[in-house]
DNA sequence: TAGGCCATCTGGTCCT
DNA sequence: AGGACCAGATGGCCTA
């Protein structure tokens, strides 16, 4: 994609102190800067990539729109627990194959997912009653 | 037009 | 020294 900001960028702003350097110096200078933002750039390009895989295996219901960023974690979170919640209640004694089938539909249901009816307290309690452990408060932003 | 989302640049910090 | 990672700043694009 082409640069958004190539006015101000690419040439390196390190430079306005070094421009009384010497000329060596302020080459070098906007040479590694410029490499660090090549860099850069390849770093966001293969967490972008990963976003989209990610979004590929998590379910979307028909939304039209791509999921964002953010919507994509939420999602994948929300995602792995209703899976967590299937496993656990799967090795529970005396689920039977029909409960077992019904208990998977009934947690892959788009109701189940927080990000796509968005309720800052519901999502909460969800997070408590879905996961077998308590979440560590860093561990979700709302 | 405001707000959300995003890409990019940049400087700081940590690690090798 | 140089690379990886991160967060803040900035500006473009899109939609309601």
């Amino acid at each position: 994609m082409k640069s958004r900001r190539q006015s101000c960028t690419d040439s390196g702003s390190e430079s306005s102190e070094l421009d009384s350097k010497s000329p060596e110096k302020y080459e070098t200078a906007t040479r590694r800067r410029m490499a660090a933002n090549a860099r850069e750039r390849k770093r966001m390009q293969g967490l972008n990539t990963a976003f989209d895989r990610l979004r590929k295996v998590v379910p979307q219901w028909g939304q039209d729109k791509k999921l964002s960023k953010y919507e994509t974690l939420q999602m994948a979170l929300s995602y792995i627990m209703a899976l967590n919640r299937i496993l656990t209640d799967a090795k529970r004694p005396g689920t039977c194959h029909r409960q077992w089938l019904e208990l998977q539909f009934d947690c892959v249901q788009p109701e189940n997912y927080p990000c796509l009816i968005y309720d800052p307290a519901g999502e909460q309690d969800y997070l408590h009653s879905s996961f077998s452990y308590q979440l560590d408060e860093h561990q979700v932003h709302t």
